[in-house]
DNA sequence: CCGAATCCTAAGCGATACTG
DNA sequence: CAGTATCGCTTAGGATTCGG
């Protein structure tokens, strides 16, 4: 991967889909967004999240851990706590992610009305 | 579900989880990008993309004509050609995206070694 | 409190063959 | 050329249970 293409366009594209990949799934968008403005212990995420399984929180957060996003810090107390922070590498990450955001909110009734239309044409 | 959350926070995440999950599969981006400076046809997509089995393609495109960011023209030739376009939806999507993209180039070698290393610590 | 392990179902995705 | 149909593998992800 040598590779530093200068223009946005074939190469980069499988670098949006890599990231998206890991990014895309069900949950890693919503913890992220969970985590961001302080640290959160494990049930505090889950219950803000709301919805999610401990399983998928569980491997979720390690999928992030794993891709430096966020950073896991256990506490020696009894019980012990584990705390979830994001990192500047997530922190950067989410700033980005802000944009797609607005562009979400702003047209994802577009694209339900869209989706309406479309069925309505075709209800085979 | 009485919970009508004021912030940008909760409610806005559902939205880019949402829309996130339409264009974080494995081949949507990939074929928004392709298609974004002129119409092509099919198969023309389908060796810009490359890897991608008409299978995939056929259902990609569908689901993003569904969602009203490609549209699908027919040619009354012999034999039939179909022309694929991106709308403004779509042109407005791929924008956004493109900030994704850059962040994706800056970044990916940053969490690939995060990864490597986080491998290397945990051998099991 | 935090997480690992197991089980199970649904969906994603690829390969191939067939149609108009 | 531009799909559709079918098969089967692989993965995501939810529920539940067990352990430290």
């Amino acid at each position: 991967m040598g590779r530093t293409a200068p223009l946005a366009g074939q190469n980069s594209c499988r670098a949006v889909s890599e990231v998206l990949s890991r990014v895309g799934d069900k949950w890693s968008v919503l913890v992220i967004v969970a985590v961001r403005e302080r640290p959160h212990r494990f049930n505090e995420l889950k219950r803000k999240v709301g919805g999610i399984s401990q399983q998928m929180l569980t491997s979720t957060l390690k999928t992030l851990e794993r891709d430096g996003l966020v950073t896991r810090t256990v506490m020696p107390t009894t019980p012990p706590q584990v705390s979830y922070a994001l990192t500047d590498l997530g922190r950067s990450l989410s700033s980005t992610l802000r944009q797609l955001a607005e562009w979400s909110i702003d047209n994802l009734a577009t694209i339900q009305e869209s989706r309406r239309q479309y069925d309505e044409g075709r209800p085979t």
